[in-house]
DNA sequence: GATGTATCTTAGCATCGTCAAGATATCTTT
DNA sequence: AAAGATATCTTGACGATGCTAAGATACATC
């Protein structure tokens, strides 16, 4: 019962298969879009028997998260780079927030399966909220750094999620066809994401008691 | 096999099937949940055979096409009931706002359709950009009268945008589990929406040239 | 009434998620 | 090293799904 602890490089029969089908998965997802991301398809593409997937994952669900878990890391990463490589401290909002859209554009499968699987079960991945080197944390202490007043507790939460919902928003939206021109018109793709985080008051913050 | 119908439209066969689809689906969206929303389960609902539907929609995305579409109608009379209500027209982009967030979380199961059809086609259905008194320019015009400077065409489309996003962020991430804490804490749930739009600026607007 | 067309049903296909049973390789114990 | 236990993978099957083709049935028009 208690064998999953030491996954090192050990190899049973394939030579750990829950590696090569989240990467099969992944690799379905970008060639051929969510549709064509089932369990049968997966096992296929990491050359198994349809049943395979089911000594690894519970179900395709549990296969799902554990690509979506490696999406929101993936989002961690750009996050963490957008930061560091802001000018300024206030810059550093709007550019995590840009980073959060980029990525989610130039990954759109990815982000529809990180956030199908947080809507199912209704709520974030622990990964985004626990622990205080969580994207959620990271957001909140550059919200602090920013300006933000670090005494109300429940205004940071608020600005936090604020945050997120506006580069969630932005982020389900940006592809859409009837942007395009609005695109072209400021500028490029991340002149206009930073367009419209301005004027959510993303950027700069300005609070009426 | 005789159908008692209140034989209001002429009625073929059923009496119009197409309508009993869509209200088919529909309940049972709201009883199962979107994941019980099969092309199968909503013919056995409706009474019908399931290859019926396949005489009035093309495949089963044209009949949650549609679905979507009384959908984003009923969002719209949310939309304009909120506006009506509202004490004064710089509360209204807020009620409206708190309006659309209160839809999507009453409704979860119609609001995921709603936005997954959408999310296939990258793009808002036409209904809610086509026309003058469509809900795009329903809040475009509402940020006019409330302030917003109406010669500057990019901005205020920018505005509106970023409006739409706010709301959609919030709407799709209002049930996580996470926040409830938070809820109770403002004061109940349409305290919460309005407090993250607060920090959104969604209510008041404060430009830098 | 005959003909044509729209509507619905039956039957079938390929695919899907999942499970049960068997086969095979690896680990553990002696 | 032999043997038993356990983990891994395959085969085969079940019910369900989206969809299509062929036939049946009701309606509309002439």
């Amino acid at each position: 019962m208690r064998e999953s602890q030491t996954a090192e490089a050990r190899p049973y029969h394939h030579g750990d298969l829950s590696r090569a089908l989240i990467d099969a998965a992944r690799r379905l997802l970008e060639a051929e879009g969510p549709s064509a991301l089932s369990l049968r398809a997966v096992a296929r593409e990491a050359g198994v028997s349809p049943a395979a997937p089911y000594h690894h994952f519970k179900d395709k669900g549990e296969l799902l998260d554990a690509v979506a878990g490696e999406g929101w890391m993936l989002l961690d990463e750009a996050i963490v780079a957008a930061k560091a490589a802001a000018p300024s401290i206030h810059a550093a909002m709007t550019e995590i927030g840009v980073a959060y859209v980029t990525f989610a554009t130039r990954n759109p499968a990815l982000y529809r399966v990180m956030y199908d699987t947080a809507r199912d079960k209704e709520a974030f991945p622990e990964q985004m909220q626990d622990g205080d080197d969580s994207p959620y944390c990271k957001v909140r202490d550059t919200l602090i750094e920013a300006g933000a007043d670090p005494t109300s507790q429940a205004d940071l939460e608020l600005a936090t999620i604020a945050a997120w919902c506006a580069a969630h928003g932005l982020a389900e939206m940006s592809g859409f066809k009837q942007f395009e021109h609005l695109k072209a018109e400021v500028g490029g793709e991340t002149a206009f994401y930073r367009a419209v985080f301005n004027h959510m008051g993303l950027s700069h913050r300005h609070h009426e008691s």
